[in-house]
DNA sequence: GTAGGGTTAG
C-alpha cells in the first residue's frame, strides 16, 4: 500500500492539479509525469493520475499514446479510469482495433496485475473503436458484455451502441437497439437518423424525420429534434436528391431556430446543390456571415459550383477563400472537379501543381481525366506512372475512358490489361475497349473482347434513375415495366421518338455491346432508365415544369442527345444529376456544353 | 470518487 499522503505531498498534488490544464507539448507531459512519480502522487492520487493519463493519451503527438500505454503498464494496480483513458486514446488513434486488445487484457503485462473492472465508459470507448473499424461482430460482442455488466439502461451508452451498429452497416441491429430502449433522447433519435441516412436507408431516414417533425411538441422535451436532427435529415435529402423534403427540412430548421447554425447552413448548401438548386445553395452560402463561414462552407459551395459546371466561379471562390481557412483535400478535389467539368485544363493543372496537401487517388483521378479528355493522353499516362502509389481500378477505368474518347488503341489495351490484372470485371471496361477496336474496324478484336466477356461472367452494374413527382419517388431500371403506368410511359417514349426524329435524331448505338442487330440495339437504348424517368416526368407534370431526374451512373451519350432534343421539342427544362455532376438541358443545349 | 462517454455537414 502506498503510504498516506503527507501534507507536503498533498500540497504538491494540488499544485500539479492546477498545472494539468496548462500542459500542451509532449515535453510538458514528460516533466509532469516525472514529478508525479517523484512525489509519489502517481499512486496516492489515482484520480489525478487518471486525468493525466487521459489527456496524455489524447495528445496529438505520435509518441504520446505509447507513452501513456507505458505508464499504464507500469502501474501495479491500474484503476478502471486508467484503463479508460488508454482505451479512449487507442479508440481515437490510427489503430482503433488495439483498444479491443487492451480491453481483453492483452496489452497489460503478462504476470497480470489485478485487472481493472470495466464500466460503461470503458465500453463506450471500445464501441467508438468498433465503429471506426466497421467491425459489426466486435460491436455485437461488446453488446453482450454491456448487458452482462448491467449497464444496458444507460441512454448514452446505448446511443453509442446504436451508432456503432449503424456505422458498421448493421442497420437492423441499430434499429433493434433503438426499439428496445425504454428511455431515449434526441441524440438517440439523431444517431438512428444519421445511421439510416448515411447507410443504405436514406428513404427510411426521411420517413422517420417526417414523423419526428410532425409530432414535434408532442414528444417528451428530451426527445425534441434539434439542429443535429436537421443535419441528418438534410444529408438524406441530399443523397436522394429529394428537393421537396429538403425544402420541408429547411422550413423545419427555421421553426426550431436552427438556421443560424453553420453546420445546418453547410448541410443546406450541400442539399440544395445535390437537389439541383444551385441558386438556393448560393443563397444559403451568402446568408452566412463572412466570419462564420468554415472550411466546409467553402468546400460545399465550391463543390456545388463544380457539379453544376461553373468551373470559373468555383476557381474564383477558391481564390477568394480567406487566409484564416486552409484548403484541404476536399477543397482541391472540388476545384479540380470544377476545372475538369468545365474543360479548364490549364487552370486544373495549375491548381494541381500548387496543392498544399498530398494528392490522393481521387485527385490523380481528376487530373488524369482532365488531361485525357483534352487529348493529352501521354501526360495522363505519365501521371499514373509517376504517382507515389499504384493506380487503382477507377483510375485505370478513367484512362481507358479517355483513351476510347480519342481512339488510342495502345493506351486502351494497356489500361484494359491493368484492369484485368486488378480483377475488374464490369461490362463498362469491355464496352470501352471493344468500342476502340470498333472505331478502327478491327472486328476480330471486337469479337475477342465479346468472347472474353461471355466466358468471364461479366458483372453488369445496374443503372437506375428516379424522379420525384408530388413528393413521391418513382424509380426506373433499364427497360423495366414495374411502374404502374408503364404502358403510358412507353407510349410517351414512342411519341417522343418520332418528335425528336423530326429534329434530326439518330440513335447513337455505339455504346451498346450486345451480340444483337442494329434495330435491337436501338431498342436497348430507347428504354434506358433516364429516358423512362424523363418520359414519366413529361406525362405527369404540367407543361413548362422543370423535370428533375437522378441517375446512379454517368449519363450515356444517346440519352444526352435525347434529353437535349426533348428540351427543345417540348419546351421543358430537364435537370439530370448523374454520378458526377448536373446536366441542365434547355432549348436543345446542355449546361455541360457536351463536355463531361 | 465528482465527472468523464452519445448524435451533425464538405
Amino acid at each position: 500500500m502506498p503510504s498516506p499522503p503527507t501534507s507536503t505531498a498533498a500540497a504538491a498534488a494540488q499544485q500539479l492539479e492546477s498545472l494539468l490544464p496548462l500542459l500542451s507539448t509532449l515535453s510538458h507531459y514528460k516533466q509532469f509525469h516525472a514529478r508525479l512519480h517523484a512525489l509519489g502522487t502517481l499512486h496516492s492520487y489515482p484520480s489525478l493520475r487518471a486525468r493525466f493519463l487521459d489527456r496524455l493519451a489524447l495528445l496529438p503527438h505520435a509518441d504520446a499514446l505509447p507513452h501513456a500505454l507505458l505508464l499504464l503498464r507500469s502501474l501495479p494496480s491500474p484503476a478502471t479510469n486508467d484503463l479508460n483513458a488508454a482505451l479512449r486514446g487507442l479508440a481515437a488513434s490510427p489503430h482503433p482495433a488495439r483498444s479491443l486488445l487492451l480491453l481483453a487484457g492483452r496489452l497489460l503485462p503478462a504476470p497480470a496485475p489485478p485487472r481493472p473492472r470495466l464500466d460503461a465508459l470503458s465500453l463506450s470507448f471500445a464501441l467508438k473503436a468498433t465503429a471506426r473499424c466497421s467491425d459489426a461482430f466486435a460491436t455485437l460482442q461488446l453488446h453482450a458484455i454491456l448487458v452482462r455488466l448491467g449497464v444496458a439502461a444507460d441512454v448514452r451508452l446505448m446511443t453509442t451502441l446504436l451508432d456503432s451498429y449503424a456505422k458498421c452497416g448493421d442497420l437492423a441491429s441499430a434499429r433493434k437497439v433503438f426499439d428496445e430502449m425504454s428511455v431515449r433522447d434526441v441524440a438517440t433519435w439523431n444517431a438512428l437518423l444519421a445511421g439510416l441516412a448515411q447507410g443504405t436507408e436514406p428513404n427510411l431516414a426521411l420517413v422517420l424525420f417526417r414523423r419526428l417533425a410532425g409530432s414535434f411538441r408532442e414528444l417528451p422535451p428530451r426527445e425534441d429534434p434539434n439542429e443535429v436532427t436537421v443535419v441528418a435529415a438534410l444529408s438524406a435529402c441530399a443523397q436522394l436528391g429529394a428537393l421537396k423534403d429538403g425544402l420541408a427540412a429547411h422550413e423545419f430548421a427555421r421553426t426550431i431556430g436552427a438556421v443560424g447554425n453553420v453546420r445546418v447552413c453547410n448541410s443546406l448548401i450541400d442539399m440544395y446543390s445535390k437537389c439541383g438548386s444551385l441558386s438556393r445553395a448560393l443563397e444559403v452560402f451568402h446568408s452566412i456571415k463572412l466570419e462564420d463561414r468554415t472550411l466546409v462552407s467553402y468546400n460545399a459551395t465550391i463543390q456545388a459550383l463544380s457539379m453544376h459546371g461553373h468551373g470559373e466561379d468555383a476557381l474564383k471562390l477558391f481564390d477568394e477563400m480567406p487566409a484564416r481557412i486552409e484548403p484541404d483535400e476536399v477543397t482541391y478535389l472540388a476545384v479540380l472537379g470544377g476545372c475538369n467539368h468545365a474543360g479548364l485544363v490549364d487552370d486544373g493543372c495549375r491548381v494541381f501543381d500548387s496543392m498544399r496537401v498530398a494528392p490522393n487517388m481521387k485527385h490523380y483521378g481528376t487530373i488524369v481525366d482532365l488531361l485525357g479528355r483534352a487529348g493529352r493522353l501521354a501526360e495522363a499516362h505519365d501521371m499514373i506512372m509517376h504517382m507515389p502509389f499504384p493506380a487503382d481500378i477507377v483510375l485505370w477505368q478513367t484512362l481507358l475512358g479517355t483513351a476510347k474518347m480519342h481512339g488510342n488503341v495502345d493506351l486502351a489495351e494497356l489500361a484494359a490489361t491493368k484492369l484485368a490484372d486488378l480483377g475488374s470485371n464490369v461490362d463498362g471496361d469491355y464496352v470501352l475497349l471493344s468500342n476502340v477496336y470498333a472505331s478502327k474496324s478491327w472486328w476480330v478484336d471486337v469479337g475477342r473482347v465479346r468472347d472474353t466477356m461471355r466466358s468471364n461472367d461479366v458483372k453488369k452494374v445496374p443503372g437506375f434513375s428516379y424522379t420525384e413527382i408530388d413528393g413521391v419517388m418513382h424509380k426506373f431500371i433499364n427497360g423495366d415495366k414495374e411502374h404502374m403506368r408503364w404502358r403510358e410511359i412507353y407510349r410517351a417514349l414512342d411519341e417522343i421518338g418520332s418528335r425528336i426524329c423530326e429534329l434530326g435524331y439518330e440513335p447513337e448505338t455505339s455504346n451498346v455491346l450486345h451480340d444483337i442487330g442494329e434495330e435491337e440495339k436501338q431498342y436497348a437504348l430507347s428504354y434506358h432508365s433516364e429516358k423512362l424517368a424523363i418520359a414519366f416526368g413529361l406525362i405527369s407534370t404540367p407543361p413548362g415544369e422543370t423535370i428533375r431526374v437522378i441517375k446512379n451512373l454517368r449519363i450515356c451519350g444517346d440519352c444526352h442527345v435525347v434529353a437535349k432534343l426533348i428540351s427543345k421539342a417540348y419546351g421543358r427544362v430537364i435537370i439530370i444529376r448523374d454520378r458526377a455532376r448536373f446536366h441542365r438541358f434547355e432549348d436543345g443545349q446542355c449546361s455541360c456544353r457536351d463536355y463531361w
